[in-house]
RNA sequence: GGCUGAGUGGCAGAGUGGUUAUGCAGCGGAUUGCAAAUCCGUCAACGCCGGUUCAAUUCCGACCUCAGCCUCCA
């Protein structure tokens, strides 16, 4: 298995701290508005490497976080007039909501900043006493001349970062990257500390978490790419500096999702949220959609780029119809060590795609043939190593036919009626039945004396 | 301006020092009452300029272009 450490630039060979488990920590969302797809696109990515890791045999811990306190979270629920807790409430079970109906497997634990005061509060004073962080007027700032290797996970140095004119001047640091541990000055949401009431700053809370959850050093770290720098880079930071050691082994970064080619962002109004996307897709199509192209590539999210996806997935379904392939036997063909070989390499799963597509081609040619038994065999292999994608979940029956307002009575009598009239040589009537059909969103395929019909 | 990454056929998107990616669309064929759908076949590509090499889309260097990050962001 080898896995591009966003640390050393490259691709390494992954090998577990403890030899089958791995554990892994995937920085979440900060609840305070709908997800949107963007989202769907990192936390899929993650969500296809736990399942894919899971599926060679890795005892996978997988940790998601939830940051729920926050400038913006006061902010939005200040606009709304309503508590903090009561918008992260909403927005949880909102997120729960579109995530489940992703199909995402669920982490095995989603830790909350607010549940977790005493794990931040205990770190920050490891800081300030081992003198990394110091107490200024208003906030607890870290230190980041003291950690000398700052910058090594954005490959940047302190030094450029100065001449880079968009910090702002802050005379209450020392230095204008320092960032903030915990914020003093604050009304509202606010915890006791040995610093005076407040609350945690950013970067602190994932560093309490996920050392909680899965030990000093851990194996897989995972986020989108636009928290490489400054949040990820500012864990490592604080958590090195207090524990000493290194913090994580890997780093995993997914692209960013783009919209007419530009980042899709808070800031650029520009988002789609997943729930929106859900009216246009399905979320077969969307997870397809999303895990074909590779999972650190940006990709732009379009409507022909869904409708591509649709038709794609369609012709995948499409090579099951007609087989009964509910066999246990399971005969692992070459096709199977290509669809690892891909997955093994960074989970290149547009690669692994394009050996189901062999596959299908195979058992289309095979159906020719009438070789059942190999076709039925293959069928079942498509479908298993799909299922470790998560795609080919439904029988293709259910996958033409649901979503249809007509009942399916309806749509048998008025085929048959067509069938009857078509027999007749009525080819008048019998048109016009198809195009009533096919109004109501039913396509109808003639095959042979048998007709069968699909959603369009 | 700094850092990082990328430029592949009509589109999407992998990969490789010499041999078909794959999908969508197109074209040809099979099938059909005709369509549609389906299946089969097929065309087509590696930003620009140098260098290394028997051979470069693939390695090296310059250039151009684009994206992300440098400010909240998944």
């Amino acid at each position: 298995m080898k896995i591009f450490n966003t640390l050393s630039g490259k691709k390494e060979v992954f090998e577990p701290i403890e030899d089958n488990k791995v554990r892994m920590y995937v920085c979440g969302m900060t609840v305070y508005d709908d997800t949107h797809i963007g989202h769907a696109r990192t936390f899929l990515s993650f969500d296809l490497i736990v399942r894919y890791l899971r599926s060679i045999n890795y005892e996978v811990q997988y940790i998601r976080n939830i940051t729920d306190v926050d400038d913006k979270i006061i902010a939005r629920s200040e606009e709304l007039n309503i508590s903090p807790s009561e918008l992260t409430k909403d927005c949880i079970n909102s997120m729960h909501d579109d995530f489940q109906a992703l199909g995402m497997i669920s982490p095995d634990a989603e830790p909350r900043a607010t549940e977790n005061i005493d794990s931040i509060i205990s770190l920050i004073t490891k800081l300030i006493d081992k003198g990394h962080a110091y107490v200024s007027e208003s906030d607890v700032y870290f230190s980041t001349e003291s950690f000398e290797e700052y910058g090594k996970l954005s490959k940047r140095k302190l030094e450029d970062m100065l001449s880079g004119a968009r910090i702002d001047i802050d005379l209450d640091k020392k230095n204008p990257a320092d960032f903030v541990l915990w914020k003093k000055d604050t009304e509202g949401l606010k915890w006791d500390s040995p610093w005076g009431p407040g609350r945690p700053g950013w970067h602190i809370e994932c560093s309490a978490m996920s050392m909680d959850a899965l030990g000093e050093t851990f194996d897989i770290h995972g986020g989108g790419s636009d928290l490489k720098f400054p949040h990820h880079e500012n864990e490592i930071a604080q958590s090195e500096c207090v524990t000493g050691k290194e913090f994580a082994k890997v780093w995993m970064h997914t692209g960013s999702l783009r919209i007419d080619e530009q980042k899709m962002s808070k800031s650029l109004k520009n988002f789609i949220t997943i729930k929106e996307a859900l009216d246009d897709s399905s979320s077969e199509v969307l997870r397809f959609f999303l895990i074909s192209s590779h999972y650190r590539s940006p990709l732009n999210y379009s409507d022909e780029g869904l409708k591509e996806a649709k038709n794609s997935l369609d012709r995948l379904y499409n090579s099951l119809q007609d087989l009964s392939y509910e066999t246990d036997e399971h005969i692992p063909s070459e096709y199977s060590e290509k669809f690892h070989d891909a997955m093994q390499d960074d989970f290149n799963s547009p690669s692994a795609i394009s050996v189901l597509f062999e596959m299908v081609k195979q058992i289309n040619l095979l159906k020719k043939e009438d070789q059942l038994t190999h076709a039925n065999a293959l069928a079942s292999e498509l479908i298993s190593l799909s299922n470790i994608l998560g795609i080919l979940l439904e029988n293709p029956e259910e996958y033409f036919t649901s979503g249809i307002n007509l009942s399916n009575e309806d749509i048998e009598q008025l085929i048959e009626r067509r069938n009857k009239a078509r027999q007749e040589k009525d080819f008048e009537l019998s048109d016009k039945i198809r195009n009533e059909l096919l109004k109501e969103g039913i396509i109808l395929e003639d095959k042979g004396t048998k007709t069968i019909w699909k959603k369009s």
